[in-house]
DNA sequence: CAGACTCCCGGAAACGTTTACAGCAAGCAG
DNA sequence: CTGCTTGCTGTAAACGTTTCCGGGAGTCTG
């Protein structure tokens, strides 16, 4: 007895040794079997029977020390809530999934300490690569993402010189695409609801939409936009301050939650919506399909980003001296019931689309 | 240059014999002026100096297979779309951050599979503990949890003697809480919309929805009851199914997506919500905070339970000994505009719910 | 029947940390 | 001046795996 609590591991589990030393044969050889490789017809019974009776399970930590990866992938964003990031999870899982990984998220709310801590811990190997989508970039943040010791990919806007692979889209011009429907349905009091300026999508999107209504040549009225976080009820609560103080008659929202809050402000206020006011999301997540009416949305390709990211990272993986890529993915317009110029009385009873959705209008 | 080559790890990084040797001191006294534990003055300048110099970042794994922990705990939920599992995670995320410990989380899909790999991968020891929630539950599964060698609590029902730490609501009665106020309310052509009968919380929902109409001396009518899966998609054409060949004057949805799909069912097909057809929901997630109107749903406090599970695991990773235990979340009702007597002209203007939201109405 | 080849086995090193232990110098009380 | 304490230091073991390598037994070929 005494001597066999030595093959034991500290918390008095089985390890390797207990196993070996059960079957009589040595760490090697139970080592093999365990792993499927080689070992005699003999060999083999009496390590699976030990193995069973004492109820053996690896201990994935020693296993990565010495192999070196641990089959793990992480994402980090910044608000699980957001149905953008579950599609984006979504595409990424299936590729992960498909190389033998697991594809674990953390939600970093935002803050942007829990973020670089998570490069610092997770990163530190306990994950063979991140994708990370964050919403606000310093320099200590890209510095961490610069020389992390596994290798990162991220999605958003980045400085053009920073040698990360990194896959983007052009919310800019996604801004650009909403405002030209709308201009050419005959709106012209066209309001905005969008996230912190200081993020680099609320930044992207604002000046998308200064420039989209320069490019018509519509004065901004600066009573037509707000601000508020990129969640519903802070995008209700910016409707709800726009609507007391001016009267649009279209309205362009930085995400579908910001659209939905605003879609609920629009309706509890009396607004007719898209008649009185003609309302566009962006993101063109399943939320917009969920609505009442059916929400147009300007598509950033969130899935596709997602797919590509995984794919940027798995190969990275693979070699690690790649050179850092970068890759763009066009954004598209799908219009609906909410802003459609001749309101539909009943919504399309589409089924949800399918997985590489196609755009509905291309820019 | 040649023997300093035989410091660095395999890929070529900075280990602490890359520091030691170039700081001219132990690997010991290297490790102990990195953890900030002993050295002196100038021992710690040296030190602190070739770690910079090199840009040595500690290798995590190693350290987890000295110290036997990772300060990881994961969570592992079906579907990472439904908000039900994000407020449950966000309720978990901020015990398990003020532990100091990271939350991961992993979306098994459903695949039961998928699930029980997860144990038998993560919980090889990547992470301190998990919590799970899942929404069936084989044998092979229930093996696979109790005997997993890190601490597992399970968010849901189990079997009464499954040794493992467990955190529950009462669907049943949740159930019956949505029919008792729908019966007061004068409806009694009630219909049912639920998730797949071999799930957990589906059969419990069924049996719940029976138990309440029996007590209720109402006749259940088949043609009143329709089964899709937890989703939107499926929940709005399982209504849609159901209106085809019925007219309830009122529906239960066994969650919110589910009610958001019928909802929006009800309104194409040209009913009214709530004059023709009160609707209640359950989980009351936010999304019944934002759908127009409002939606009434049963609590399951699901933020409850996931505050409480990762209590529970905490306990159990500072001592493991412990002997499973038990607890369990009273449902309760949130009455809104979706199922008001006198339907409300405009909802509610509230602000999102506090986080230790209060009950409107409890059983 | 000798030699080459195959297969299986066990010892030991390695992965990168932390830490128990012992040695050693310096400071101080007696 | 001696002996004890204090504070640092380095050596080496440990965490639980995988894997390289050399040796031994068996098989096949010539």
């Amino acid at each position: 007895m005494g001597r066999k609590r030595l093959q034991e591991s500290a918390d008095g589990r089985p390890t390797v040794h207990t196993v070996a030393a059960r079957a009589g044969v040595s760490i090697a050889s139970a080592s093999r079997v365990l792993n499927g490789v080689g070992g005699s017809p003999e060999t083999i019974r009496k390590v699976r029977e030990a193995a069973a009776e004492v109820g053996y399970v690896p201990n994935a930590i020693a296993r990565s020390l010495q192999s070196q990866r641990t089959g793990l992938v992480a994402l980090a964003v910044e608000d699980i809530g957001n149905p953008v990031y579950v599609e984006m999870m979504r595409a990424i899982e299936s590729v992960v999934a498909a190389s033998g990984r697991q594809l674990l998220v953390h939600a970093t709310g935002g803050r942007i300490d829990n973020e670089t801590a998570l490069l610092r811990r997770l990163a530190h190997r306990y994950v063979d690569g991140m994708i990370v989508s964050p919403i606000r970039v310093t320099d200590d943040h890209l510095a961490a993402l610069v020389d992390s010791p596994v290798p990162v990919v991220v999605v958003g806007q980045l400085a053009a010189d920073a040698p990360v692979d990194n896959v983007r889209t052009d919310s800019r011009t996604g801004v650009g695409l909403a405002v030209d429907h709308l201009v050419a349905a005959g709106r012209r009091r066209i309001g905005f609801v969008n996230g912190p300026l200081d993020t680099v999508p609320g930044a992207a999107r604002d000046a998308g939409f200064r420039a989209a209504l320069a490019r018509h040549g519509i004065a901004l009225d600066e009573r037509l936009v707000e601000v508020g976080d990129f969640r519903y009820a802070a995008g209700r609560a910016a409707t709800e301050r726009l609507l007391a103080r001016a009267a649009p008659d279209a309205l362009v929202c930085a995400n579908d939650l910001i659209a939905v809050g605003a879609l609920h402000a629009l309706l509890a206020a009396g607004r007719r919506v898209p008649d009185d006011v003609a309302l566009v999301g962006m993101d063109d997540t399943e939320l917009a399909r969920m609505t009442f009416p059916q929400l147009s949305s300007v598509s950033l390709g969130s899935a596709e980003r997602g797919r590509r990211a995984a794919e940027l990272l798995l190969s990275r993986i693979a070699d690690p001296a790649l050179p850092p890529r970068r890759e763009q993915v066009a954004p598209s317009l799908a219009v609906r019931a909410s802003s459609a110029t001749a309101p539909l009385s009943v919504p399309a009873p589409a089924e949800p689309a399918p997985a590489p959705r196609t755009p509905e209008v291309t820019a």
